[in-house]
DNA sequence: CGAACGATTAGCT
DNA sequence: GCTAATCGTTCGA
């Protein structure tokens, strides 16, 4: 039934991959749900951590598109990324969010919540109700432990600006999926720019 | 080599 | 709403 997103889906721009990305649902080793939350960055864009260049920890950003970008922020949480645009080029997409439908007892044992608005409503929630860690860096998104299903209908989405960073904040590249409880944060009411 | 700073979260006021 | 926790990455001296 299902369409298995393969690199090639990958190979668009950031803002499109992140929207297209809205409504797929993500497996981890079987455990994940639906995507209702993503966030997209470039290489030509301040707040992104490839803006500088290739270094240690973005080389994957600069790898081939459709693998993961795994990266430790604030010391404590693994976020999870997907590459896109083209080999060299540095984008990605920070998947923010997940409406949970496989793996709930995993997530609930691995959170330590049972709450399911609880498991997977933030990237670094998200990376823990995943296990998500640093061996994934760079890792095919379409194969094991991977599983990256199309979105299977269309989700109408809604967009606003990224959330913790404090460079080109009027860039509205944050998307969702318009009333979704799984969101990190509620998007601001009435339009849906960019 | 030292220091500042996060693509965050949980807990308390 | 405000802040501590916590540590790898990045940049300047």
């Amino acid at each position: 039934m299902k369409k298995l997103l393969r690199s090639a889906d990958f190979a668009g721009d950031s803002q499109t991959v992140a929207r297209t990305l809205i409504g797929a649902v993500l497996l981890i080793d079987g455990v994940g749900g639906r995507i209702v939350e993503t966030e997209a960055y470039d290489r030509a864009d301040p707040a992104s951590h490839s803006f500088a260049g290739p270094t240690a920890r973005n080389q994957s950003m600069f790898g081939p598109p459709g693998r993961a970008y795994v990266y430790r922020s604030y010391g404590i949480h693994w976020c999870l990324n997907f590459v896109c645009r083209e080999e060299g080029h540095g984008a990605g997409v920070l998947i923010r969010a997940i409406e949970p439908l496989e793996g709930l007892d995993a997530m609930r044992r691995r959170r330590g919540v049972d709450d399911p608005r609880l498991l997977c409503s933030g990237p670094g929630r998200l990376g823990q109700a995943l296990a998500i860690t640093h061996d994934l860096n760079g890792r095919r998104l379409d194969q094991p432990p991977f599983q990256v299903h199309a979105a299977d209908a269309a989700y109408e989405t809604v967009a606003g600006p990224r959330i913790g960073i404090s460079k080109a904040t009027e860039l509205h590249w944050r998307f969702g999926l318009a009333g979704s409880r799984f969101l990190s944060r509620p998007f601001s009411r009435g339009r849906t720019p960019d």
